[in-house]
DNA sequence: CCTTGAACCTGTAGTTACTACAGACCCTAT
DNA sequence: ATAGGGTCTGTAGTAACTACAGGTTCAAGG
């Protein structure tokens, strides 16, 4: 088969755009049915064709939803990418916002964390009726 | 305003204690409903009444949900929690489990701070039609 | 006291972001 | 040409809530 073909124009199926991916193959009819992806060719028996260059927007939608941004998060970023305009700010603005929640969720796990070591340190693991980590889980 | 009897156990209602603990009204219910929170006491007229040491328990689900645990590992630090009769092996073991689990935690979301921390300082703010942060969620 | 209106009660249905069927149909390789 | 896998649709299930409808109760103001 040339190159040619299979650079532009290879037509590939739902479950393989999927695999190639990296989702789960229900997730793409989901992601069409919500609009996040556009509603592809069909064969005569209805099948979806997709092209090689699909998988480049649903992988970006994969690795957004990775990231923590929500579906209508990467709705509005997919808007604005596809837009083309100038519109960085706009983007800017809501990556630290969510920049600023991971932030958040990384203080307080490592305030668990400490937590947790220093509890599970003190525990002999021998059969004690009062366990130092029963106390400390409640401490804060 | 809710009663105001000053002992030093002071009652207090369902929304109140959401309001305190910070969640919403309904969340208390569900929590109920599935376990994690004991059936309170009751008002003549079926009305719940809570201490506000039962506030603790509440806050505990819910930061332990905002770190990300489930409900079914929350359940079982829970009963940990709770629990007077299992040896302290027991208890130090599934206290490793999570322990392991937050920082796994950890290293995902200081991994994924990185990255939004550079994608968004390359990112003037200004009005640029090239954003690197589209870039970086397009990127193959 | 009695009225009023906010808060509470129950059960059920909706939400988010998928994932898992069931039953029928299509597509391709042998 | 037939076997078998993949795909089609719609629907239902999941987690963890959240919202609602329709009714009851509580506590404060008059």
């Amino acid at each position: 088969m040339p190159i040619s073909f299979m650079t532009t124009s290879t037509p590939i199926a739902r479950g393989e755009l999927a695999k190639r991916a990296g989702c789960h193959l229900e997730t793409v009819r989901y992601y069409e049915k919500i609009g996040l992806l556009p509603p592809p060719a069909r064969t005569a028996g209805g099948h979806r064709i997709y092209k090689i260059g699909d998988q480049r927007r649903l992988r970006f939608i994969l690795r957004g939803r990775e990231l923590g941004f929500g579906i209508e998060e990467l709705r509005s970023l997919l808007t604005l990418a596809d837009s083309k305009t100038q519109t960085c700010g706009e983007i800017y603005d809501l990556t630290a916002a969510h920049l600023g929640a991971v932030r958040r969720k990384i203080t307080d796990l490592k305030r668990l964390e400490r937590t947790l070591t220093q509890i599970s340190n003190e525990c002999s693991g021998g059969a004690v009726p009062e366990c130092p980590v029963i106390d400390a889980l409640w401490a804060d």
